[in-house]
DNA sequence: TATTGTTATACTCTATAACTATA
DNA sequence: TATAGTTATAGAGTATAACAATA
């Protein structure tokens, strides 16, 4: 702990000012601990869903089976992907046969995508499994924690 | 969006099977908001930092300023990195000066890695931009939510 | 034999910029 | 002009596996 707490707005104004830097250690900041613990859920995800399916490609078809078929564009926005990730994506899954597209009657320039009968399929099979990437990703804290950290986290998203 | 489950039989033991799935919303699971927090911080830390470093690269620096030289794969280890993502990132540093290795005296295997004066004064730099990304990030927090996060976080990596 | 480090390979994610097509 | 999408380019992080050198 960088500073004393015992006035958070004290350190706030101290962490800005002057002490931006000094008493600056590595693991307790923020983007550190956000890097770790992404990446432990990223490992767990990786032994537990079949596919196998990344975490963003499972991201975008998980959408696409929550919203139905979606532009392109939009269902990038949907994941918090841009435009050119989004279409590496798309295009990968449309390789293996999970997704495919269509032109959109109402604007010509849209690609709907959507999932394939064996896209339907392997989510069907992935949710179950990655519901628990989720278990087994917050198993070291109760329900109630688990509540508040998911508050949190979407606060700073 | 599920398939048909007409199939009396197999809709009960769906109901069962399928508990884990339903339900699931993925906007609300761990591992999809750790990964778009981590991204907003990315972001705020490609604005800020100067070099440029990245998060990882960044770390890297970091760790070596406050532990001094250590092994490429003590090093790794203590920033959560494995041997081959290690040397990515410690060869990319190197080769824009601001890493150096030597050889271990005491150990042939081992190549020490420390910074150059060069790395040394741009993780000066650095660190208090680094500390303006946490804060930047965390601005949605107050400091009582800020303790909050970061012990929940710690908790899962 | 165990550890450290290197190399090769592959995949994925991310972003910027320039471009085409359509509204 | 504005929006949707594509393409090219570039840079990074991640992991596995096979290998060499050293302890």
């Amino acid at each position: 702990m960088p500073i004393s707490r015992s006035d958070p707005e004290t350190a706030v104004a101290a962490a800005e000012a002057d002490d931006a830097g000094r008493g600056y250690v590595l693991d307790e900041q923020i983007g550190f601990v956000l890097r770790r613990a992404y990446q432990r859920n990223s490992m767990i995800f990786a032994e537990r869903v079949p596919g196998p399916l990344t975490p963003t490609q499972f991201s975008v078809m998980c959408r696409l089976d929550e919203a139905g078929p979606l532009s392109q564009n939009r269902l990038g926005r949907s994941v918090a992907m841009d435009a050119a990730t989004t279409k590496g994506v798309v295009d990968r899954l449309i390789g293996r046969g999970l997704l495919a597209t269509r032109r959109d009657p109402e604007d010509g320039r849209r690609h709907l995508v959507y999932l394939t009968a064996a896209g339907a399929e392997l989510i069907d099979a992935a949710r179950p499994a990655a519901a628990e990437v989720t278990e087994e990703t917050l198993a070291p804290l109760t329900a109630p924690e688990r509540r508040r950290l998911l508050h949190l986290l979407s606060k700073l998203a």
